[in-house]
DNA sequence: AGTGGTCGCTAAACTGATTTAGCAGAGCAT
DNA sequence: ATGCTCTGCTAAATCAGTTTAGCGACCACT
């Protein structure tokens, strides 16, 4: 792979200088006192050349490579990675820099092997995310150079990237008030486990927050709280018929994501209820199910892509400790209407 | 980034032997006359500091990085590319090599600086990605190493991993055929342009052939073909509703993705039929929505797990011309039944 | 005694860039 | 004539490895 390339000794060479001339030409050195006639023949030998520098050679001298490492637990399983890897190849490109891309599979023998094989690429600094947002800690190893946490959290004050998950409650919630939806507003996929314990998760809790707040500022309470074990589309489903069988029918349902949503369609479904005339449905995570569902999911945006664009920009422009969160825009679909009568 | 790590020069010195000896001794090389002895003290002495050799050092010399450049069209959109490097990534970290991953978004631009940036990194190889299986033309500047294509083909003979969605269409039809549908099976998701430009397309062209196939095999004919002009949900649904309105309902549909499926998943939903009683469906893709739908649609899985890996071993241990196809195996699920009556 | 071969190891060149230290010549003042 | 600064440029060191060429000691054989 790229085997008879021109070397910087062929451009001097050819444009009559040293070596040392034409590096600085080349890197737009200031200071410099080579006259312009010198600028122009290492500039044109060069072009005509085609010359392109070997980094590995200048980062064997500069260490930087101009790299960053992408080390996160899980890429495959979630659709979504591919957003945040897809923003931060974006920032990364603006910025001149490449991604290594590695995943660990919760292994830590995974996670040791992929953070050597970054450090001994010498990568300028290491963006660590989890599909999942939650606080984890991160291996020593990594924090001899600058790190920024994507989607999650650390106890050792890192620079890090979450979404706006409280702000996103309260827009459910606060979308469903001006509706005019009161007293009959019920939540699915209350969870202790992710609620509680912030390795599992961050979004359950601040989601959960959210909503509570913009319903406690308009004294409203909700008609009816479901719990799930999972957020998966079948406990959605089996939440929501267990929501039909109550005595008094909501007016409108908040799912904790649009996977529990989905199976809570298929519940309305088969009971005959249209949404949104019967029931309205709003979610979180826009998932792109959302967006297939017919009638169209209302639900807030998980900002993947400006997440991982911001995370770059944090690691390459330098970052204050104070988490950066990203807001999470309503997507408004055809599942909200007022209640009926 | 890693800042004071040992250097080979620490080691040989701690084992009070010359560089050569140390490097010779650490890479395993044969034929050395080295005494045991000396073995066991760059051992020690690499042990004891530490010591990772300096990448960017080493490929300066040797022209090899043991990184892989993974070029595709578009990662994000589709939760599908997560696979397949997911299975590049297994692959490469068991060969000891890492990736460097860009995405072009189809833009000649992009494109070309993506590959300009792999090649100055001096990439062992370059794997070349479309998100649809596609035939394509590949940049000419990657050709001076070795490439794989990897879910599209060229014209240029490069070694190309694809789906075999040939098989996977005879498999769809022969399941049919074995519960016993005969007369009535429907066909959703027809494209002109899907089956007769390969630069769009390889797998609506393989899956019908392969289906036509199966069925004139039983000499059996299908009872209505219905032209979609994307493969997306709403054509689904729109192609259903169609069907139903038919004299003959069909019992049962061969849908060519399954986001058609569940868009006529809704359609019959909406007319009141059950699947599979009613109405059977199978499908081709296992999106994760195929799993979720109720109830379970039986689909051929898109192997891409398997692609990514057999696309790195292709490209590090050689690989002749011929495309390797990749089996796309049969997900049953509760979708089938025989038909009625 | 001289020659040749094997053993165990090392010095130095080499990869392709950046960077430090400094040289030769011109212009000017003393 | 001498010393000084400024200009325009270069030689050589450096980064951390790999690889080539070869050296000295020892032994065996003629």
């Amino acid at each position: 792979m790229g085997s008879n390339r021109a070397t910087l000794a062929d451009v001097a060479r050819r444009a009559g200088l040293s070596k040392t001339a034409a590096s600085m030409v080349l890197n737009g050195r200031e200071g410099t006192r080579l006259s312009a006639e010198a600028h122009q023949r290492v500039f044109a030998a060069a072009e005509e050349l085609g010359y392109r520098p070997n980094l590995a050679a200048r980062s064997l001298r500069t260490r930087k490579t101009a790299t960053i490492a992408f080390v996160s637990d899980i890429v495959a399983t979630t659709r979504f990675a591919g957003d945040l890897i897809r923003g931060a190849l974006d920032a990364a490109r603006e910025r001149d820099h490449v991604l290594l891309i590695t995943e660990t599979q919760g292994d830590a023998t995974f996670e040791q092997y992929a953070i050597e094989a970054m450090l001994d690429r010498q990568v300028d600094g290491v963006i660590y995310a989890a599909m999942a947002t939650r606080r984890l800690t991160v291996p020593p190893a990594i924090l001899g150079g600058p790190v920024v946490l994507l989607n999650a959290t650390s106890s050792d004050g890192l620079p890090s990237v979450l979404p706006d998950d409280d702000r996103a409650g309260r827009t459910a919630a606060n979308t469903l008030l001006e509706l005019g939806h009161h007293d009959a507003i019920a939540l699915i996929g209350r969870n202790r486990l992710k609620e509680e314990d912030p390795e599992v998760s961050l979004a359950a809790r601040a989601r959960l927050h959210g909503i509570r707040q913009a319903l406690g500022d308009a004294d409203v309470s909700l008609l009816a709280e479901c719990f799930c074990t999972e957020w998966l589309p079948e406990h959605g489903y089996a939440a929501m018929r267990g929501l039909l069988n109550r005595s008094k029918r909501p007016s409108a349902v908040i799912c904790m994501n649009d996977r529990l949503a989905f199976g809570a369609y298929q519940a309305l479904g088969e009971a005959g209820l249209t949404v949104p005339e019967d029931i309205s449905v709003i979610s979180f995570d826009d998932d792109p199910i959302a967006a297939w569902l017919r009638p169209g999911l209302a639900t807030t945006a998980l900002p993947h892509e400006q997440m991982g664009r911001r995370a770059v920009e944090l690691l390459l422009d330098g970052a204050d400790t104070e988490p950066s969160l990203v807001p999470m825009p309503l997507r408004r679909r055809k599942s909200l209407a007022p209640p009926a009568e």
